[in-house]
DNA sequence: CCGGATCCAACAGGATACTG
DNA sequence: CAGTATCCTGTTGGATCCGG
């Protein structure tokens, strides 16, 4: 890297990250604004597990309101990543489940688990001493 | 059909996913109230491209409010993700970076956008297909 | 140049009630 | 069972002014 730092601030740190519309960060941006929502990634990482009926996320995920949990699976098929299989007997049955795609980001998730799961006794000191100063 | 009741629902379907306090679900929610708002893996990602200055930081992420690119910092820093290094000059200078911690979550949000770049397009089109539905 | 403090608008999201 | 509709709140976060 160092591409030069031939701005007028002189300075000798690694300068740009430009950000134009076509920039990873931009794209990282939407990324975020898709799931980066309090359930959605939540309900990827138990639908990673196999499909589930409505009902079961509700319980699963505990905390969740019937609003939320409906307008984030929309908005998770909307965007290709679950699916919807409707069984029309009575009562009705819904499943959700992972796309192909869906089960990529589903990793992506996994790996992000398991960061929090090594780092966050970490963080949780780091915090502690922070507020301790 | 009687519901058949019998056993939590479902058949041949995966079953529990549990939550409890110590499952990686619980885990994974609290990393998404670290890092999942608006701001932070951004400039997590930025920094992974090394140190940058407040003020580069402001113009790099083009959008950002002063008070929460300060607040998003100090939250990142309390967690012992990023580094702050003042240089008392005149005008005041200061640096930040990423703590060995903080590039390992950086590594994570490299490869998130990694995963935006390959399937951004696939989400575009399932959207388009939804809504004209 | 860095960033704290205050005010305020927008929106995410919970609670509740109702339908097919 | 699987939603929809309405209301209402807390929080997020932008704008602005000020101070070191």
């Amino acid at each position: 890297m160092t591409e030069d730092s031939t701005s007028n601030s002189a300075t000798h740190i690694a300068v740009p990250s430009q950000v134009g519309p076509d920039q990873p960060l931009c794209q990282l941006r939407e990324v975020l604004d898709r799931v980066g929502d309090k359930w959605s990634v939540l309900i990827m990482a138990i639908l990673g597990n196999g499909p589930h009926r409505y009902s079961d996320l509700r319980r699963a995920i505990d905390g969740i309101s019937q609003r939320m949990l409906t307008l984030t699976l929309r908005s998770l098929e909307r965007d290709g990543l679950v699916t919807r299989t409707v069984t029309p007997t009575t009562p009705p049955r819904v499943d959700y489940g992972l796309t192909p795609v869906g089960q990529t980001l589903s990793k992506e998730v996994g790996s992000l688990i398991n960061w929090s799961e090594q780092h966050r006794e970490y963080i949780s000191v780091a915090r502690a001493s922070y507020d301790s100063e």
